[in-house]
DNA sequence: TAAACTAGTTTGTGTGGCAAACAGCGTGAC
DNA sequence: GTCACGCTGTTTGCCACACAAACTAGTTTA
């Protein structure tokens, strides 16, 4: 039995599936914690956008962010919470059964 | 290796990446040939939307269209072509590359 | 002939991604 | 001290695009 059909691509966690912050997940998956520099580099995306994604991500409780003053100067780290793990392992899942790789 | 960071998500085609347009390519996989009222079914997109869905995909030569009078009554079919098939394929080592299920 | 149906297309609107401009803070030159 | 500059992010303005509603073109039913 499948999904009905108005449902079919509603796996796909759209606040997950859009191209950068599936790199921000992927990424922050693999590494636990990384800060914004950090993620700068390894997205390639602009310091504004990658401000907003963040700020989604965190908004939807996937993300969880640290600030602190390191050095005297302004440091963010990210990491994800198990919301954001669990929505990630959906995603991947439907993705997967939707593009027949089931 | 890896790409360069400016392009790490440039792999995921965003003509084929977009959720509706990711559910048509893998119907059009699955099926060869289907005509309009078959993938309105199975995507659960309104007229509008898989019509505007399909123009970009057949503009963007990854898929054909076949427009006839059956019963006289317009009727259209889609298959993909092999640029498409292509271009699906390319889409999902990219994803997988991504997302760690390389 | 008029109403209703089928098969799509075009149009209008709102969301959202993107880059550029901006803001806050710290440090060094003068 | 204050002015310029760099570092770390945030806010703003624009533009593309997904979505649904309105529309077109032709057919069947009454």
């Amino acid at each position: 039995m499948t999904a009905p059909p108005s449902d079919i691509a509603g796996g796909l966690d759209p606040l997950i599936h859009e191209s950068s912050r599936l790199v921000i997940v992927s990424v922050l998956t693999e590494c636990q914690v990384a800060d914004f520099n950090f993620l700068l580099g390894t997205t390639g995306l602009t310091r504004g956008n990658l401000s907003t994604h963040m700020a989604r991500l965190v908004s939807a409780g996937y993300v969880e962010e640290t600030k602190e003053f390191v050095d005297r100067k302004p440091h963010t780290e990210y990491r994800l919470t198990a919301a954001g793990r669990a929505a990630f392992k959906r995603y991947r899942q439907a993705w997967a059964r939707l593009t027949g790789r089931a």
